[in-house]
DNA sequence: CATTACAAACCGACGGTCGGTACATACCTT
DNA sequence: AAGGTATGTACCGACCGTCGGTTTGTAATG
């Protein structure tokens, strides 16, 4: 008995199925055969959606990143917002939409940042950096116009910038494992938290102090799941999320 | 017929011939017979020294980054150094050690920053920071006791510009690769080596203009790439390197 | 009736395992 | 000293399950 669905239903379904998979079991080590055993359907509807696996990887980076550019899109093109208004909102809205799927993105710290998504991580941060890259630079020029930064390349800057946080983050990922067996290296995430803001306003030329990309509520989490669950991993403190 | 090595001589050759393959096509493009088929050795010999294939690719990282910071460890003995010039010395002795070895480095560009080597590429720079972190660590330090930088937190700040130089480097890599094909992409690698350099100057808070990171040598060997033979790769300009 | 949307058998290559072999060395016996 | 023997190490090569990808066939759709 066939099912045949909508193109692009069927393909979401595949996109969804996959990326649930990458982040359960890691990019490499999930094979086609557990994405098609997962939807439910046979090798041949695979290989009539995409033309490899790699094809597959990409289009999950493109819609990926075109999610994450539709968040900060919006704060750009704001006529009202000074340039360092800009970025602080920018950063806010991304913080915001992580606190909210903190869930997601704790699961999503802890696997996608592992070896065995190397490739998957390094697409998703280039397509990322590629389409955000443009609005940071024209915040950069807009914020070089006003004084408040001073950046002689806005765009290779922004570039920088952005796949900067990408290895900020990855740190992070990699510190937050470590956070059930050694509590105490919750300080550093703070500390690295703090040299990731520093270095961003040094490096855009902002007086010290005026940018705030990391807010209060990334340390208040911080702090609950050190103080949370004793053992195991997995569920949520009540207080917590969502 | 058996042929019996010595046991550092053989791994040696495995690593060697390993690393060559890997520049070569890959690291998942490079098979494990491919590797026994160079050594001219069985499958079970592999075995015998690796307990599987990212093993060897672990070894192969902490080696090749055990070379690196050999390249730069007496410059941060060095007492009669002052901070600044320590960064300046081991940037220069890095960058003299690639001018050197400018068809490696080459190949190694071409190579090591593409998709088939997402994972090599992670685990050599993690290994590299974590090496040479501590020793830029202490120049930092230095430096923040000469008043020469002001860095709040030297050790996780030493980490993130280790990781940001090699953003950098990947970033630089992705352009060379484009050369061929667009030489007016040279102005872009100009551009992002004095971006790099100011953003580190920054970072560090040192005077503008006071560190050396990419010396003029690097930039010279590019024009000459770009001016160099006309269609296909591999060979080397006569005038060029060595 | 052609095109789309799948199913399912199949393929070569891959990483890894395993039982076995060649060889060096060390110890034991006469 | 010579010869036997035991032991560990270096290595062989057939074999296995799994992988990404191909092919051929077929039910549904318009």
């Amino acid at each position: 008995m066939h099912i045949v669905k909508d193109y692009d239903e069927r393909k979401a379904e595949f996109l969804d199925t996959a990326m649930r998979l990458f982040l359960e079991r890691g990019y490499e080590e999930t094979s086609v055969a557990a994405i098609i055993d997962a939807v439910g359907v046979s090798k041949g509807a695979f290989y009539h959606y995409f033309s490899t696996k790699e094809d597959l990887l990409d289009e999950l980076a493109a819609r990926a990143s075109e999610q994450a550019t539709a968040i900060v899109a919006p704060v750009v093109e704001d006529p009202s917002l000074s340039a360092v208004e800009k970025l602080n909102a920018m950063f806010a809205r991304t913080n915001a939409f992580k606190a909210q799927n903190l869930d997601l993105m704790l699961t999503l710290a802890r696997v996608f940042y592992s070896d065995g998504n190397a490739l998957l991580r390094s697409r998703m941060t280039r397509r990322s950096a590629e389409l955000t890259g443009p609005l940071l630079a024209r915040i950069i020029e807009q914020g070089n116009v006003e004084g408040s930064m001073s950046v002689a390349h806005p765009h290779q800057t922004a570039l920088l910038i952005l796949e900067f946080g990408a290895v900020v983050v990855s740190g992070f990922a990699r510190t937050m494992a470590r956070l059930d067996a050694e509590p105490e290296a919750a300080d550093e995430l703070s500390v690295a938290m703090r040299v990731y803001n520093e270095s961003v306003e040094r490096i855009l030329g902002v007086r010290a102090g005026e940018l705030k990309l990391v807010d209060g509520s990334i340390e208040r989490i911080i702090r609950e799941l050190v103080a949370g669950p004793s053992g195991a991993s997995g569920e949520t403190t009540n207080g917590g999320s969502r």
